[in-house]
DNA sequence: TAGATAAATTGTTAAATATCTAAATATATT
DNA sequence: AATATATTTAGATATTTAACAATTTATCTA
């Protein structure tokens, strides 16, 4: 039952399902990107995606600094669900905006949206 | 979004779902024998039968003084779902219980279970 | 190795949730 | 009408959750 409880209680947040519905998108995002996209602390974010991973949704796997995270495939426990949510989020307002907002955040350099996140507060090592 | 919320939100929690089962087991209850069931009191049995309700998972109708609630087959919105949970929630421990409970309840009188619920408190009209 | 940086963890606060007891509401019975 | 009863609502309290800032950890680079 705890199973069911935490996949349910992973579900019935909004930032989470936005996290989802992106990652149906775009399907490999790193940390900051998802940062970017929610425009919340990366701590909150941070206890988000490890939520939405202790609930068998998601995987992640670091590529140096970066950590990387995507819909774990492997876990078909839930696939029906999962199917059903797509459909369902590709309904709301909230989601349509994000793929916008999207797109430019996947196709900006990495860096720079780290920088931004720092808030110009160090080392403009491109700017100049 | 805020639908999507609701529906995970509403199943998230254990005595909710414990209700959601014995309902496909007898698909017809009336709150005291739920309150019977889950032993908590009947205010709190009636916020997350409220719950549910709002979720668009049950209805319900009033038989006299006693209010029946049913899942709510009319909502086809989360049938999916709802299949799919019902196969999770007969592999569950407590379910596996409760059904052995609700065997007891569902054949017992019904208005012994209110009297034992008010605890003896008064009028024992059929025990004398 | 020292400094910088991306992400996770910890500690704290504010908001949401689950529970109970009391009171209120609606219905039935005498 | 008066009393009893099944359920809901209201009010109070304790627990859980979401958010942020500050610290820690792991990794890169100069």
């Amino acid at each position: 039952m705890g199973k069911l409880q935490k996949l349910f209680s992973a579900l019935s947040d909004k930032s989470r399902l936005r996290i989802i519905a992106a990652l149906r998108e775009y399907e490999d995002m790193c940390v900051c990107q998802i940062v970017e996209l929610l425009k919340l602390s990366g701590a909150s974010i941070s206890k988000h995606l490890s939520i939405l991973t202790q609930a068998g949704l998601l995987d992640s796997y670091k590529e140096g600094r970066w950590v990387h995270y995507r819909l774990d495939s492997s876990n078909h426990c839930c696939d029906q669900v999962m199917a059903w949510l797509e459909e369902q989020l590709y309904q709301t307002g909230i989601v349509k905006d994000d793929q916008l907002a999207l797109k430019e955040i996947m196709s900006a350099d990495r860096e720079d949206i780290c920088r931004k996140q720092r808030g110009d507060k160090c080392c403009p090592t491109k700017e100049q």
